[in-house]
Parts: C-alpha cells; structure tokens; sequence
DNA sequence: CATGAATGAGACTTCATTCAT
DNA sequence: AATGAATGAAGTCTCATTCAT
C-alpha cells in the first residue's frame, strides 16, 4: 500500500503526445477488458499489463492507480453509452418510439461489449471501503438515464404515461427488468436475441407505463357521447 | 485482492457432534455478518475468527477455504428467506394476495438483515474466475423464486395476469424493479419505510401484470351499454 | 512507497506465549542491528527477515509494519541505556563524580552497541514524511537525558557548577561535544579508547561547566600567600 | 525504499559551454532545494526536474545520477560557507575575536539557508552502504573548520587556549555544542535569534576554551614578583 | 542537446491456508 | 478438537536510470 499515503510527492504525470494518447487509450481498453471480466478486486495490474506486452510500471506511469483506472475505464464506457443514446434518440418522433428506441439502446449497449461492463457498474457501484467507485460512479449513471427520466416526464405530461406513480419508480421499473434480464444473460452465460428481447421489453414495459385509464377514458368518453346522442335522438 | 490458490489438499472433515454443530452454525453467523459488511474479497478469515474469539485455523476444520464458508453462509440465507416465502404465501388466497404478500416479504427480507446479504448476493452471484459463486447462487435463486413462478403461472391460468408474455419476461418484470428499488437503497444508504414501498411497488407491478383484459372487458361494458342504449332507443 | 490504507480490518495481533515472545525479541534484535547498520530509509523488511531465516511475512504478524517495529527498536534501545544510566548512577556521591560518571556512560553505551544506533538515532530522530520517528524518539531522548538534567541542577544549587548560563545551553555543553566525538568516531570508523576518550572528555567538560569561582579561590590563595610573605617579612 | 544499483555505464559527459553551465547551476540550485527539505532518501529526480521544467532525462546528461548531484550541491554548499568563513575571518585581530566571529558566521550560515542544509549535511554524512556521502563530505568538513582549527592552535601557542587538551577534542567542544543547537533548532523547528544564541554561545564555549590558568599564570606571577621584592627588601 | 517513454528491480504489505502440537 | 505459528504467493506502487529519436 500499499500504502494509503499523503502524496507530497508530484506524481509523473503523462504528457499529452500523440504516442501518448494511444497508451493511454491501449490501457483503457485493455483495462475495460479486464475489469469487465474479472471485477474490480479480481482484477490485477499486472494482468493489465501483461496482456498488452508492456511493464507493469507503464501503466502507472499513465495512471496514478489501479483505482483511477478503474473510475476512467467506466467513466469512458459511460460517455459511449450516453452518447449513444443521446445522438439516436429520435426527439421528434412521440415518446412512445423514444421509449422504444431507448429500450433497444440500453439492451444491445450493455450486452454489446460483452457483458462485463455491465456487471462491473452494476456491481462495484457501490461503497465498498477503499475502492469506493460508487461515488464516481452515481453521477455517471445519472447522466445516463437523464434522457429516460426527460421523456418519461414529458409522456406525464402529455397524458400517456401514468402520472399515479412518482417518477422515481416508474425509473425503477422500467431500468429493473432490464437489469434483471441483463444479469440472467450474464449468470447463464447464454447469448440471447437482443432484438427480440428489447422488443418484448418494449412492448411490456410500455403496456406497463402507460397511463392505465387512457383508453379506458377515451372509450367512456365515447359512451357518454353515445348516450348523449341517443338521449337526444329519443327526444326527438 | 490477489487470486489464491485453490485448496488442492484434502481436508480433515469436521465431525458431526453436537458442539461441533454449534461451531459451524456460530462461524456460519459471523460469516454471514462479515460477508455482508464487507463484500467476498474485502472479507478476511482472520476477521471471522476474531470475532469469534477463535482461531482461524479452527475456521478450517470445518470449511475447506473461505469460499465454501461464503456459499455456506449464502446457501443459509436462501434456505431462510425461501422458507419464509414458503411459510407465510397465502395459498388459499387469491392470486393477488399472494403476490402482495410475495413483494412485502421480499423487501422485507432483503432489507430485514442490513443489506448486505442483498448486497452480497446481487453482486457476488457472478462469473468470477473458477469456483465461483455464481454457480452455487443460481439454483438458490431459482428455488426462492420458484413460488413467484408458480404464482405467476396460475394467475395466468386464471387469466387475472396477462399472457401475452412468457413467464420469464413477466419475472424480471416483478424482481428487476424491485431489486432496482433495493440497489437504490443500498447505493444511497437511505433507510426507507419498506412497508409503504411495497404497497406502492405491488400496487405498480400488479397494475403491469393484470391481464390487459382489463380494458377488453371495459369495452365490452361498453358494448353492452350501447347494447342497452339502443335497446332503449328501440322501444320508443 | 505503500499506500497508506484506512485500517478497517482488525490486524492480526501476536499472542503473547513463551515462543512468540523468543521471536518478537529475535525481531528486536536483528531489526537493531539492520536498522542500526543501515538508517531507516534504507533497511528492507525483507533483509531482517533474511537474517533471521524466517519469511518476512513473519515479521508482519508480529509488528504492524516497518515503521512501527523500527520505532520499537529504539524505544528499546532508548529503554535499556536510560535504564543503565539509572542504575548506575552514583547519586550519594558528589555531582562531580557523578557526571564523570555519565559521560563514561554514555561514551560506553552509544558505542557499544555499535555506532549504528547512535547514527539511527541523532539521523532518523526528525521529521521527515511518513516515517515521522521524531515524534516517537524525542520523549524517550528527554527521559534519557533527565539524570543530567537533574545533576546540573543540583551541581548549581551547590554552587559547584555555573549559573551565569541557562540550564539548556549547558545541556548542549555537555551532550554537543561527546554527539561530534561520535559522529567523528562514526564517520571515520576509526575504533577509540572509549575509556581514555571519556576520562579526557570529562575533565575538559567539568572544567567548561565549574563554577567561574576557582579563580576566587586562586585569589584567595594569593591573598594568603602575600598575607604569608609580609608575616614573614615582619619577622625579620 | 530500495538500493538502487550504482550506475555502471559510462556516462555521456556534459559539455562546458556557457549554456551548458547554466544548466548546471540551474539543476544545483534546485537539487539543494528538494535535498534540503526532503533529505536524501526522500528526494526523487523527478521532483527536480519538475520544479525546473525540464526533463528528467536532462538531469542525468548533467549528473551521473542521483548520488553525485547530491554531493555536488553539498559541496557547492560547502564551498559558499567555507568561502564566507574565510573571507570575513579578522584574522589581525586577537583571536578572541576571531573566535566570536566564527561562532556568529557559522550559526548564520547553518541556519541562513533555512535548516535543510544543516539537516542534509549532518544526517546524510554517514555511513550507509556503497557510494555513501560520509566519503564525499568528510573532507569537505575538514576544510570547513580548518579555520577554527588554525585558531585555536594559535590561541594555544599564544597561552590564551588551553593546552592540556589535544586540539581535536577542543574542536569537538566548540562544535559539538553548535550542532546540538542546530539540531534542536531543526526538531522543534522554532526559529531562534541567531545574534542572541550565538553571543551566548560564544562566551560559554571561550570560558571553556581559555587557558584555565591563564589568571592564576597572572596571579602567580604577581605573587612571585611580590615574594622576589619582599625578599629583596628583607635582605637589605 | 533534450527528452518522451519505458522499465527492471525492488519495497512494503496482506491473507488464505497448512501443520505440528 | 483446537490452535499458535509460520508462510508462499501475490498485489500495488515507486523510482533511478536508459535510450532512441
């Protein structure tokens, strides 16, 4: 610990060359391997290392540690994913096709780079003594369904989502059977259909989400109308 | 944490005297708690045996190596909350009893001990290296949830819950909220009154599982108040 | 350098059995001796062990760390010469006897034992990053000097040694000169006559602190002598 | 932290153009700045570099490593205050005099740079393993108080320093103190009127240095001269 | 000449596990 | 049956030093 230790010493500090920057990214992706694979306390620099045929003292020469690393490698695949979802998102279309759209984006990105990464933000995003990659984490993952909380709030507001319920749970019950299903495909090690699996999500998280009444409403409305008209027409 | 070497030596077997069974249920106790608190890998033996007040080597006359002792404590754990369910499930109820009771009790007793047995579980009971764990909590899980499905399936069969769905789809459904709820409890270390969340979850799920002959029947009430409408119309 | 960790896990702690003590003394003892050879910085935990034949993991069970069984080994140090100044003290005797007999001991006792420890301690006793020994070595330097202390004292309120001067500057007096004797021993690694040295030391040191008043004395005597002379004349 | 291996190969040796030499100077000074605060051990290349900006590369075409830059900047050290000692000495003044300006000079010096040369010198200049500085700093030293040296030999020869004590122990006596001084001045790191200190110091130290009969040598010849005239005068 | 980049060697420390008693 | 004692194996991290460009 080594050593938890004040640092009075200025650290090396990698500079910003073109030769550089593709260390830096050669880490990061052989890092997101590893840790993907392994999780955080499996994972060894030393693995890192090796799998990319440099020396372990490399690595620290372009991070101060295993932990930063680790936070950079999800902070990374975080801004993927975000802007994955952010660049595709169809804002003109209604929110019942962004809700679609998102469901697909969320399965085929968590699945997509094997499912690692999935279960290392899943897992090690928690308060767990010294490597407390929780705390970089949280806001990572916030800005990631910024866009799912911003169209559920507007199908409130538009009538097409349930307004019963406080925002907060429906977040959890739309992100929860994802997550869950995305943990089965992990336990089971079975690949799966991402294509039909999202469009089942979609259908039945919507069907879930929608605001119960709607058509309810819509079809007493029409009885009214109907009563109305035949009242009317009885007068006569 | 550095990968240790599988136990390759055969062990002494712990007898099955009445003491030493009051050895293991006391080092399965302080193992649950440990586990929990810390996680698999920031959990020490040397941790478990002091609270023990025993040695460590004596940890080993009766586990074969930490990782046994962890499935161990797991394997408690599922045997408890499995018979819990089992115990309470209401089954001369109707189906939407027992999935009230079934939410209630499961946040109860994911939440009930700390959450650090809900921690373990959901972050351990992964692809880890051999030996995992993850293979030992499969099958735990499936048993503890095997009275949701059965659940589930006779509400379909009774058609109060949809069947438009496979029964796989319908079970992330109910436990990926729900496990999403308690992350967020984990994560943020908030208490949470659990009670009136898992009034508010089941009212939720519920509302996401009824069979969507919910709005059929509305529709035909519909029909049928035409019907009658009409009929009144008629006799005039 | 090691991390520093918040300690979270209890350490495992040495028993105090009849064996471990044997070790922790061995530990003790060529800790002394590798520490003393080489300073703080530059002793590896690795190497004690070596000497001691043992795997340095050992060591670690029976001191926290390196820092710890290095402040353990001058406290030691420290514990046996201040003891053997104190035993040895001949407090019936007059201060001057008294003091000679100090600077023969301590003459004696820091370069017994080597030169290394009295390097380690006037080097290492200082505050320098992580490794702050300083605030370890001072208290137990100052219980060590405190006989000196109290003899000069004493030797002021009998009038045999100087007050024109504070007590502090004839601390320096007195230690100053035999430290650089030792330094000079140290740096030279040249062997001396310990004994010869002290004897030589002592007087010139005795004769810095005496009270200014033999120069009275060596008037008065003169005042005598003439007295003497002009009797003598008288009788003529 | 670990012995390094001695530096082997034949070094590229730096030119002596006038850029070149300030290079030099530039890595001196900086390389007495970390020496001074960290010490030895504790000081990196790559904190010396940094704090100039350049890199550490450069440090090594100038220096052969670590070891020799350390002691080039003692000696440069050595050299200023051997230089200010020599060159403001009174040399045709009494010795007294001298003395107390050697006293003043050399608490001023120690002191002026802050106390990390001070600390360096005295702690570093000492045996440790191969290549040690103990080597490079003795003759430094050793020029370094020539000057006091040639003194107090003067002062012997003139009857005014005492002579019943080999000049190698008079030296100890009057620098022993001031180290002592010194040291304290580093530990508690409270700073201190140098001019008060080093007036008290001065007279402490030259009571202890002078001829212990130089007064009674006076005395005595007085009262010789007294016996020899009243002699005369009773002969008569 | 200067340096960006890399690294070998090693340091301290932790911990699951074994085994003689 | 219990344990005191020991340790192998591994891990993270540091730093003086080299060398191609």
């Amino acid at each position: 610990m080594p050593t938890r230790k004040a640092a009075t010493t200025p650290q090396r500090r990698a500079p910003a060359s073109a030769k550089s920057e593709q260390r830096v990214r050669d880490i990061l992706r052989v890092g997101r391997e590893v840790f993907s694979e392994r999780g955080y306390e499996r994972s060894t620099t030393t693995e890192i290392a090796q799998r990319l045929g440099i020396s372990e003292a490399t690595v620290f020469t372009y991070f101060r540690g295993k932990r930063e690393l680790c936070v950079r490698v999800i902070a990374e695949w975080y801004d993927e994913i975000t802007a994955a979802i952010e660049r595709g998102l169809p804002r003109d279309q209604p929110v019942r096709a962004q809700f679609d759209f998102f469901v697909h984006a969320h399965l085929r990105l968590f699945l997509g780079h094997g499912t690692g990464m999935c279960a290392l933000v899943l897992s090690e995003g928690r308060d767990k003594g010294p490597a407390d990659l929780g705390d970089a984490v949280l806001p990572l993952h916030r800005r990631y369904t910024a866009p799912l909380m911003d169209l559920l709030a507007r199908g409130q507001a538009d009538g097409v989502v349930r307004s019963d319920v406080p925002l907060r749970l429906l977040r959890s019950l739309v992100l929860g059977p994802m997550e869950h299903l995305l943990w089965e495909a992990v336990s089971t090690r079975k690949s799966m259909d991402v294509n039909a699996q999202a469009r089942a999500m979609s259908m039945l998280l919507w069907s879930a989400l929608a605001a119960p009444g709607a058509e309810l409403a819509a079809l007493r409305a029409l009885r009214d109308a109907v009563e109305r008209s035949l009242d009317e027409a009885a007068q006569i």
